[in-house]
DNA sequence: TTCATATCTGCAAAACTGCGCAGATATGTG
DNA sequence: CACATATCTGCGCAGTTTTGCAGATATGAA
């Protein structure tokens, strides 16, 4: 009976794990595969403490999983498609961004989904 | 040049606006068209002075807009495709409730992808 | 006007999050 | 073993969110 409560609240969790800019880059950094927390961070200019604190939260509800080779720890997208979902969202924060930012969302939005080579589908 | 950021900072609003159940259940509820405040309230078992706030929420940020006709409000979706979009999000928590919720999961799925009549695309 | 209905707003406490930093661990090198 | 590299963990402060409740509006009816 109380189903639909349960996947509402397991849902909003994992929104709740999206809604973090760092996160979100994150997990579109990581569209293109494995990648390790270092490069990560450099690639996102972030401290690797922080980047770190992140996977290591999306890894413990199973959105990343870990292989370590030697010294380094590689993450991936346990759901690669996930990414692509992510960005199936920018049309709905459309109007807000032309109310302010104006100019550069279409630039971004460009940007933002060109850059990666489509993995699945 | 910090277009990406500007965009994960909104994308990650917006993943935080529908990071709480009410509120995805609400969204959910205002797929299959606009409702008063007060049917919403009695249809998701709430308080309408809850269901009253998210949805102050949810239009300072354009994602429903209101229409008034004597003294009820009515609520409905700005892209209704966004209902739609969120239950795509089904597949990625998965594993999580397979390890917990088990049983719960399947038979919630199966209703929250029928109840709605399909709206748009 | 007075009363009932429908919804909204403001407030303060409790709970939760994110952040940097210091220190811990683990692996590889010489 | 000693040392450097790569990453992780624990701690506490600061800022944010959620929630119920009391009271404010607004509309319609008598």
């Amino acid at each position: 009976m109380p189903s639909r409560l349960i996947v509402s609240r397991e849902l909003a969790e994992l929104f709740k794990l999206l809604a973090h800019p760092d996160r979100l880059r994150l997990v579109e950094e990581l569209r293109s595969g494995e990648q390790d927390v270092g490069s990560i961070a450099s690639a996102l200019m972030l401290p690797a403490t922080r980047i770190s604190q992140h996977l290591a939260l999306l890894k413990a509800v199973r959105l990343v999983e870990e292989r370590r080779a030697g010294r380094t720890h590689f993450y991936r997208l346990v759901h690669p498609q996930m990414a692509g979902w992510i960005l199936e969202a920018l049309p709905f924060i459309d109007i807000r961004n032309r109310l302010e930012n104006a100019a550069h969302i279409d630039d971004a939005r460009a940007r933002w989904s060109t850059v990666p080579p489509e993995i699945s589908t």
